[in-house]
Order: C-alpha cells, then structure tokens, then sequence
DNA sequence: CCAAAACTTAGGGTTTTCCCTAAGCTATTC
DNA sequence: GAATAGCTTAGGGAAAACCCTAAGTTTTGG
C-alpha cells in the first residue's frame, strides 16, 4: 500500500530534506511539495494527498487558521504538524485544529515515517517527546503554562502596531479612537499575557508568534 | 576527490536532510553530523572535515562567536554559514567571522553543493540571492541596513533586564546606580538599535538573538 | 427574546519612559 | 604623558505608558 505525502514549507532546504528522506521508503511517495501555500491549496484542489506534512509558521500565513480550514475540506487527508515550537499551546491548537499529529523539527526519519503511517489510518499519533510536552503541561507546573491568549481583532490591530513602535496616539488616529481607548486595549493585552509592561508584552507576543 | 563535510545544527529534520541530500553527490562524504556544538567542538580535535555546514542560532551557543573560534583553530576548513536570517548584518558578521558562505534555508540541492565544491578550494562563493542582500545593503536603503549593534557591559545588563520586565527603578537599585544612569543606556540602546522605543528595542534585541 | 458575557469605548490621575545636556572616568594611541 | 575617543554617571523637563473605573455596544446562550 502506498501512501501519498504532500508537504508545505516555507524553506526549500526542509523541502528537500523531507522529500529526500521520505523518497527512500518504498511505502511512501511524495505527492508534492510546496514553499507558497497558494500553490499548495490550488494543487490540492485537483488532487489531494492521503498525508500533508505542514509547517506551522509559514511566512504568509497562519499555519494554526490553515491547518483548521484544510481539515475541514479535507477530511480524508491527514495532517501533520511541523514546527520549532514546543509549547504546549502550539501542539493543543494545531490538535484542535485537526492535526493528527505533531512533530518538532529535530524528529528522526524512523519516527518521521512512524508517524506517516500512523495517522494515514486515520489514528492520532505523537512522539514521546511531545506527548511529554502535554503531560507536563497538564500536570500543571503552572509556570511553564503559556498558553496563548486569545485576542480580539482590535487587540491585534493593536499589538501590531505596538510591535512597530508606534505610540497610542500614533494609533488612536490611524483608528480614529480615542487615546484613551488605545491605552484600555493595551492594558488589556498585558493582562492577557501576564505580563507588566511593552517589553514583556513584545517578547511574549513574539514567542507567540503573533508578531515578528 | 572526495569532499568531507560536517554538518552542526539543533534541528535533527534539517541535519538528517542536509546528509540526505549531500550522499546523493559521489563528489561528497558526510563526515559527521552534531545536533549539540559540545560534541562537535571534541569531535573536530581528532579529525576536522574540509567543510563545515554551520546553523547561526543554535539554542546554546552563538553561531556567529562560534565561527570566529572555529575558523581560527581551523584554518583549513571551510565553513558555510547556514541560516534563516536574510538580513545583512548576519550575513557581514559571519563572513569577518571567517565563514566562507552563508546559505538560507531555502537553499536548493544544486546550490549547496556548488557551494560546497567552491569554498573547499578556499574560495569565498555567495549564492546570487545573498550578494543581492550585501549590495542592496551597501547600496544604502538606509531602512533596511539592520546591523547587531555592539554594545558595552552595562547596556547588555540593562537590556536585560529590560527584557526581564524591570522598571529603570528596579533596575537602578540591583546596579547601585541612578536611575537617571539607567535612562541614559536606555537611551543609547535605542540609539544604538535604531529604534523609537521599547517595543522595537526589545523586537530588534530578540532578533538579533540578544535575548530570548 | 432577554439576560449574561465579552468587546469597544473613554476619562482622571500616577508612574515610567524618553529627550537633551553634560560631567567624571577609562582606555588607547601617538 | 597629553590628546582622543568611548564608557558610565546624572539632572531637568516633556512625552508616553500604565492603573482604576465605567459606560455603551455587540455576541452568546438558555
């Protein structure tokens, strides 16, 4: 049984890596490769294959909103997640998000293809390493928990801006809200990342990969 | 004649790849693959390659130190800087640091090993896409010209404990010193950084792998 | 369809950051 | 061994960020 295997990343060397890796295994053909999810998404169309290995941050855009819109148009394609990120938050998300499963870059070819042949049942499968990860996490060091919070558009608009030094009255105008309005959302936003002031907001957001 | 390259990088994905596709070339033999630069570093004392495949922003050391270590102890071996930053500053600082190239992470199959071959004659080669970064650079676009300003011991403290959160009070009584002192190497951080405030201080200090 | 929850809006008052200026100290160089 | 450049130290005043409170608006859920 063969297993098709699309991939979508933004760096070609991953790209090719990944391809070369999965071409050595005789149950597994690369189906597609992508470092524009444009490309991806329109090739999908015409035909999709059994298993998608996805990068989580990509350039243009949100691997986490992605991976939810192409689960649900694709139901019979199994998603992987690819990413550098090993928090908790990220792994919950992209799992609601429909991934089967979640693999953090410095994954070996054996589990790799493990995986592959996993989730093209249709089952959910994680390393250790990341299920190690949510166990920590759910056990409850309440420290180490940083989940991402949830923010409202306007909060975004806001933090963005933030993010590129602009000042609240900078932003009360190109909002056309008051400054007072402005500075409500930014407390907000440190409240929500618990954190005390912009520099702790900028490096939390950043970790988040809500801005860069 | 046979080639060895050595390759050092935190992502086992990107380290397994690399050696994929280098076996595929008979012109090159991967001699030795690292994931943590301590075994690299014993490694290299009984037997260093011709060319060494080196990631910028490993978790636990800095590429770009590393390299200027690296290139001294072992002249004869060429190193490839390998990286996700296309900015120029990067690419100037591994170069004085003794790099023979700098590759992004979307690099093709093709191109790494004409790198490769070049930079074992000693050679210094650059892909087009990142001469085109250093001449855009030196051309001028002053905007884009991001440098990793050198800063003195007491502005890599404070921006610290920027990073950490701390008000210039605080930041004055663990130094002993005014807070006034304080505003003055914030000032000069900004300065030196080029940017308006400590949003873009802490976004261009993250970036610049600073802190963390 | 109405109550509850969440989001957006905003003011008053305090704290922190930022800008300009400048003196004393330290290391390098010629 | 004096000149020069760079680092550390601060002050006064202006601008920006932050905290507390709260009203109007939209969304959600029984």
């Amino acid at each position: 049984m063969e297993i098709s295997v699309g991939i979508l990343d933004d760096h070609e060397m991953i790209l090719e890596g990944l391809a070369t890796m999965l071409s050595q295994s005789e149950t597994i053909r690369v189906h597609g490769c992508w470092t524009h999810h444009a490309n991806c998404l329109e090739d999908l169309k015409k035909q999709c294959p059994n298993v998608l290995l996805l990068d989580i941050n990509l350039k243009n855009a949100n691997g986490i909103e992605l991976c939810g819109t192409l689960s649900k148009t694709y139901p019979n394609m199994s998603i992987i997640a690819v990413s550098n990120y090993n928090e908790s938050s990220f792994i919950k998300n992209m799992l609601r998000s429909g991934a089967k499963s979640y693999l953090l870059k410095n994954t070996s070819r054996e589990e790799l293809i493990t995986t592959i042949q996993t989730v093209y049942n249709g089952e959910r499968y994680l390393p250790r390493t990341v299920e190690n990860i949510l166990l920590e996490d759910s056990l409850g060091y309440p420290k180490l928990r940083s989940s991402i919070p949830k923010l409202t558009r306007r909060e975004k608009e806001i933090l963005i801006y933030i993010s590129e030094e602009h000042t609240n009255a900078e932003i009360a105008e190109k909002l056309f809200i008051s400054i007072k309005t402005v500075e409500s959302h930014r407390t907000n936003l440190l409240s929500k990342f618990g954190v005390k002031n912009t520099a702790g907001l900028v490096k939390s957001a950043m970790n988040a990969g809500l801005i860069s």
